[in-house]
DNA sequence: AAAATTAATGCAACCGATTGCAATTTTATA
DNA sequence: TATAAAATTGCAATCGGTTGCATTAATTTT
């Protein structure tokens, strides 16, 4: 339209006083006059004036924005970490930037390059689950943007994390699995490259340990957990083991409902013949029947935990010890699917 | 860190040419000799230079940022769109800042605000459930800033819209419903005032009137569609009926998936005593028992067309026809909740 | 009322890239 | 070799705020 577009400049000549006094007028800058503030709000409101974030960004370095990478958004766990994160970091006035990597290091190194590029004040990572080399992180560390990893992290990297014990939500949920007479657990998971599926796979072995029962890595299927891969698992290899398992324990809640049909189809009883235990307490585990065994793991307030530790590593006086790592609590959520025992 | 950020002034320099022509080298400009390109690029890269995006933004009056607006973020519908979304507009170039209203009139409001100051080159908006009025998107109208509405549209605004045939869903819905032998189908869904809801209301109404059933308005209930809601509705209202319903049409799969939990808790047997019909085609449709029939909603795709459409618009030539509308297709997937006839 | 403080305001440079137009260099044509 | 045409490159203004330092105006203090 040609509607031009209100300047600080245009709001100074009207007023007939300098644009230095108008930016600070607009900032509530102590210097200034109540009543010369006054006249620009007014006149500001007036004429529909916006500040131009570009020029000031330019000028003051700063972006007011925050980067995001995730594997993927379309998970329920991913969309209520988004979600706490992005009240925080609004309500605190930042924007959110949000990029996938899709699993894949790749686009990984071109998504941070271009939060570089952006010049994000900070930002917030997931991993990708083949992500082996960290160096695409480098030039934020050396610039001393600040960086959060969280769920999937990195323990080489030096910097701040917000994560659960997953070793303990591993043992946790083998060991509920034992003690409801399970022998033989399966146990799926994805990449063990990544800490979350490593960690809770060292804890279901040191359950298995701890309660005399020797590993069978044969029970052990580490794959990218998508329907396909969930399927072809249980039905050419567990369904079609000599003595078939006893318990599983599947490290998403989505695949344990998924799991869950086909080993129902397959004609097996939850939990009689094989009790089930999955992760994260998402809506889907309460309305299978059975009901699901889980390990609650809250997305929004961990998101809102990170946001919450970002911004006040931002506005908050340059503080030091900004490498510290956050465990958040979870619990295990016992229900029908693996209850054997009363 | 010590690290200067390097500019355009410096490559210059070191080069011994002018800004100008780095700028227009980095650009790939014509009119620079290819041997001077690679000069410029080579030094680029080995000085380790980003260019600038304030300075060129501010210059430019462009911004290549896309901003979405959407209800809520954790849901498994809302997510797959903006994935969809992120994909498509990440791979042009751009950048998404992304932002919740919570579902509330007041918060969109001051979040497109936020985004009008970040001078997003084009918004995407999927509305809140209570929004009524829409003038704060007469800025970006004003402006010629293309605001796209997806899912959740505002008829009265002059722009485009992407969404499904509403009305068509829940007719074939309701009309499914009938073909199985229900009489009294119940209608749980969310507030009419939005398209979604009041569309699928009135294809519910058709078809029952085209079946010769009467609409009985006490099997209508809209709500918020929450748990509390959900499971409120069936406690204090339809499991209290004289004679039970004996049809269900609930409006999403997690309500439909939650709805199902109840009722058999309740002692009905599905389909039997009541059949149901979700929407959306969530996993967590398929893993209920009996696997809930339902709408297939693309949410990826939808996500992807919206930002084509934008993208198209943006890096297009100015076209003109920016004001139409784009319906998808949706289908009806059936499946044992709802087959009560061979 | 003059001198000393304190409060307000303005000057001018700066942030880094972009671009219309002019100037210079190179290459092609006569 | 002089001249026209094409290819390169550079000048200088511009985008809109921000901020250190200087200046001017308003208050206080003697």
């Amino acid at each position: 339209m040609q509607d031009k577009e209100i300047t600080i400049y245009d709001l100074a000549e009207r007023l007939n006083i300098s644009a230095t006094t108008v930016s600070r007028g607009l900032q509530d800058h102590p210097a200034i006059n109540k009543k010369t503030k006054k006249r620009i709000f007014d006149l500001a409101t007036e004429l529909g004036y916006r500040s131009n974030k570009f020029a000031s960004n330019l000028r003051k370095q700063k972006t007011n924005t925050i980067g995001v990478i995730v594997p993927r958004l379309n998970s329920l766990f991913m969309s209520s970490v988004l979600s706490g994160i992005e009240k925080i970091v609004n309500n605190a006035g930042y924007n959110l930037i949000i990029s996938q990597s899709f699993e894949q290091e790749a686009k990984e190194k071109t998504n941070t390059t271009t939060m570089f590029n952006s010049r994000v004040d900070g930002l917030i990572v997931s991993l990708a689950s083949d992500t082996q080399d960290f160096s695409h992180f480098d030039t934020f560390i050396k610039k001393n943007i600040p960086v959060i990893f969280f769920d999937r992290i990195a323990e080489s990297i030096q910097s701040t994390k917000v994560l659960i014990d997953n070793f303990k939500a591993g043992y946790k949920a083998t060991e509920h699995l034992i003690e409801q007479g399970c022998k033989e657990i399966v146990h799926i998971t994805g990449n063990t490259a990544r800490n979350v599926y490593k960690d809770r796979f060292e804890g279901y072995k040191k359950a298995l340990s701890d309660y005399s029962i020797s590993f069978d890595p044969t029970l052990f299927i580490s794959n990218d957990l998508t329907e396909q891969s969930v399927q072809d698992a249980l039905i050419n290899n567990v369904l079609k083991r000599d003595k078939l398992p006893d318990g599983l324990f599947i490290t998403n809640d989505s695949s344990a409902a998924f799991a869950l049909t086909i080993l129902k189809e397959a004609g097996l009883k939850v939990p009689e013949d094989i009790a089930i235990v999955g992760f994260n307490n998402d809506l889907i585990s309460r309305v299978t029947e059975p009901a699901i065994t889980t390990i609650n793991y809250p997305g929004n307030e961990m998101g809102e935990n990170i946001a919450r530790i970002l911004i006040n590593h931002l506005d908050g006086t340059g503080d030091l010890s900004f490498t510290s790592t956050v465990i958040l609590n979870t619990e295990l959520m016992v229900r029908a699917s693996s209850q054997r025992k009363k």
